[in-house]
DNA sequence: ATTGCTCGGGTAACCGGTTACCTCCTGAGC
DNA sequence: GCTCAGGAGGTAACCGGTTACCCGAGCAAT
């Protein structure tokens, strides 16, 4: 089977006995055309089985772009949520959208920033946390005065703004406003010795709860205790091994557990579980997302507006919105995964 | 802001004081260059910051189209898995692959399969169960031949073969093989009476793991009942609410629960939880599917290879695999959902 | 000195649409 | 009968690249 030959208007044309132009016409559906006339061209295109060339079109035309999202993974809910928030509104105005994944690869990041810079995407929603350091923000820079020059916009949900004259909108949720908060919940419980599971110094995300988990504390005048700020990335299986290491050790030093996300906290539970160690009798948790499996966990966590947060962002890059760096609420969602200790 | 005027590859020649052949072989790096000349091309391009149109570069010049996977939506960790196996041998392949949602609606199936031809696509990825009657055979077909037309290959994950002389790729996992074990499973185990949950006529995935429960019954002699057959979409939500109704009419007549899928699954447990019945002292549990949150739940399931399946259709679309339809296999996962019944 | 390479690089045709501009035709107005 | 308006549709320039083909220079072989 060779390279099929395609068919193009001009042989359209020929088939309708017409010219190009009113093809042309016809397919765009503006411009007066007689229904003598349409109706030969409209033949001739379902006798052809003609497919306009979209590459064509958009060069000769100035057409919407598309709305991209980009992001690290697409099976962690997280993200999925996200970006069917992205989709619902980009579909709502009327415009295509897609996902693209990097897998983390910085390199197959910047190929992706690239051929949607190359496609005239009408915008570019980069999504995930990062460790900002220099190396970053340079990369940032770039891809957004690339992505300006090209006509596209670049949106960073939750990542840090990157400073005046560079062109990038931001939006991200109050991560510190949610750790802290779903740290008093704790606190107020009577909890007083509170694992965070999580630390990833350097990565936005975790450093703004852990900062909400912090402030916290030191509200309830609870001393801060590094020994238990353990590090583990946002995953299950890390969430299980940093909790398997921590239980190896000996007893649990502490009555409750904080969670970077919910992943962790289901990784963490299965550890405890393992270890004889019931959730919420024996040990509280709670986690951060409120993404599955935290309804299925019984797990106390706070809910972010994921959609909300697509939505935002798709809205912010089509110029509906104006406010960025623009931040989104946060509330907990309270199960069954949190022991009141007694005052004691 | 007005529309920025687009720097082009002449501009970039005028300023290298060069023609636009030398900038496009230099870009290229086929083709031998002078390194003088070269640098004072990429000195230009940098300086205007130039970055060649996607569209034009398309239209002259053959290039392997992207690889879209089409799914209804992200959100649900089985399209998720899929689309990431897409994406990783995508990038194996050295393709670019992007992901988009229908949100299950037809029409916006249509557009974006329509988009995709336009944009000459190389393959055209469709997942999901559907309902299989006249009017998708139609539409299907239309898809196929119109891709065809156009050069893109189309895949079918998860649904019956077309028909012969229709152009489009077949590959999915064995639901009759995995329903037929994992209910056997279940009457190894002692159960007699077990309830199907999922039932969902006209559709494709639900049918045929109905079709692989039904056999492993009547292959232990067990007589089938309608009435343990009970309707529900594949939604957490769905399972919820038919496990509540089920319950609210009486206490079970049944002493197992074979879920369409684990999302079923997590909601029936819920019910069953809200009703005072533990999982599995007092009901028995299985799944499908083995996605988030099956770990969590300890949810005896089927495992599927998901994103074996999305480098399947993947390799399939690139000429790389031949055998079409295609049946991946599937295993059992044990955890702690089920509970032996003593024989009476 | 002439021929004939090779090598670097320019010219322009082409990819497949859209659309500004022009032409032709018909019918109304005088 | 003649002018003119306006509607239908054709012609060709253009979008921004790629690349077939051509040309001139430098150098070895005849």
């Amino acid at each position: 089977m060779t390279r099929p030959t395609r068919v193009t208007i001009r042989d359209v044309a020929r088939q309708a006995g017409v010219s190009v132009a009113t093809v042309s016409r016809v397919l765009a559906g503006d411009y007066p055309v007689l229904p003598a006339t349409r109706n030969k061209v409209v033949r001739a295109v379902r006798e052809l089985d003609y497919v306009p060339n979209a590459h064509a079109r958009a060069l000769s035309a100035a057409r919407p772009g598309a709305i991209a999202i980009v992001v690290n993974t697409v099976a962690v809910p997280y993200y999925a949520y996200i970006a069917q928030g992205v989709e619902e509104q980009a579909a709502q105005e009327g415009r295509l959208s897609l996902i693209c994944t990097t897998g983390g690869d910085p390199g197959r990041e910047l190929s992706i920033v690239q051929l949607l810079r190359e496609q005239r995407a009408e915008a570019v929603i980069l999504v995930g946390s990062v460790i900002v350091d220099e190396e970053y923000r340079k990369r940032m820079t770039e891809y957004a005065h690339a992505l300006a020059a090209a006509g596209s916009r670049l949106v960073l949900c939750g990542r840090p703004p990157l400073g005046e004259g560079v062109p990038a909108l931001v939006v991200g949720f109050d991560n510190t406003g949610g750790a802290h908060a779903v740290t008093a919940h704790l606190l107020s419980a009577g909890h007083r010795r509170i694992l965070y599971l999580g630390l990833r110094p350097g990565h936005t995300t975790s450093d703004f709860r852990v900062a909400g988990y912090r402030s916290a504390l030191a509200e309830h005048g609870v001393p801060a205790d590094p020994s238990l700020e353990v590090q583990a990335e946002f995953s299950r299986d890390a969430g299980h091994a940093a909790m398997n290491r921590r239980l190896a050790a000996g007893p649990p030093d502490f009555t409750a557990i904080f969670a970077g996300n919910d992943l962790l906290a289901a990784g963490a539970i299965q550890s405890l579980r393992e270890h004889g160690l019931r959730v919420p009798q024996d040990m509280s948790i709670v986690g951060y997302d409120d993404v599955p499996p935290a309804e299925d966990l019984r797990l106390t966590t706070v809910h972010l507006p994921h959609d909300e947060l697509g939505r935002a962002a798709v809205r912010l890059a089509l110029g509906r919105l104006t406010t960025s760096p623009m931040t989104l609420g946060t509330h907990i969602v309270v199960r069954d995964s949190v022991r009141p200790l007694g005052p004691r």
